[in-house]
DNA sequence: GCAAAGCTATATTTTGAAATATAGATTAAT
DNA sequence: ATTAATCTATATTTCAAAATATAGCTTTGC
């Protein structure tokens, strides 16, 4: 590995560096806080062999944005949830007709598309942390800005 | 007033009819309860000239929808809020540049525009609960569709 | 005229989401 | 090796949002 690997390595935000205990301290919340926000789907961090979660400096983001949504604008996690299942996946990963047909994702959007069971074709052999859909909620307390973006361009 | 005009008043569901106590038994709620919901910018119902309010069908329609946020998928009132406040009514309402710079709605879009004081020449003359920005986002539960229709036609 | 319903405003109670704690086992680090 | 951190799972506690209650006054409808 070369000096401009291991700048691309250190300057990846995407990299999940952080372990649980850190990156709570970071976010200011309890381990058990992080843990709960994974159960409702609100974050998916990688993990190692041995299933220990790491997180990544836009999973702290992602976390920062959850907090702000909790803290300054009052929401549950039911209501965030809400807003980042707003995001219309099937128009950001180019689903056709069939593909839509017979996605869970597209029929029902009650939960964000990453938390869904059965998945079309298109996402299925995809790892949903890797996906555009679910990355570009990291700021979720501006999802309206997102959608005018997204559609705008659509 | 002639038959055909009964009937429209009897059709507009529109019409503000039902006083608060009636209005609380169809929705399944206490009078306390709408008031708040009231408070909160989530509701505009009418008054009467000695300020009883006043609900009309769709009235009734929206606080439906809101039950259905709280108990079927767990909202918070700030949730619902959140979600409201998605529709981009500088859309909506055709404003020109100078409108949104001048409209705090365009600016910060963390309520429902008709939650915001300062509102541009456009609205600032007009009732919100005639607006299509406050009656479209009735069935609020259904965000996401109502948000491709708009963009999609727009 | 008067009872019933509505008004605003404030205070109190309830309740469940969110946070905390506990237990027993595994993994990582020094 | 031993301690600290993490894992899953479950149980308990906390606390503020949401609902309920109260008070004093006004309006409506019979």
């Amino acid at each position: 590995m070369n000096a401009t690997d291991i700048k691309e390595r250190l300057s990846d935000k995407t990299r999940p560096v952080f372990a649980i205990g850190v990156a709570a301290d970071l976010v200011g919340v309890s381990v058990h806080t992080l843990r709960m926000y994974e159960t409702e789907g609100l974050i998916i961090p990688q993990r190692t062999k041995s299933k220990r979660r790491l997180y990544s400096q836009t999973d702290i983001e992602r976390l920062q944005c959850i907090r702000v949504m909790i803290e300054d604008r009052g929401f549950n996690l039911a209501g965030i949830k809400g807003m980042m299942s707003m995001a219309p996946c099937w128009e950001i990963k180019g689903c056709s007709e069939t593909d839509r047909a017979s996605c869970d994702a597209y029929k029902s959007s009650l939960e964000p598309c990453w938390m869904v069971k059965s998945k079309t074709s298109v996402c299925q052999d995809e790892a949903c942390s890797e996906c555009p859909v679910y990355r570009d909620v990291t700021t979720c307390h501006n999802m309206k800005s997102y959608l005018q973006e997204h559609w705008k361009n659509a």
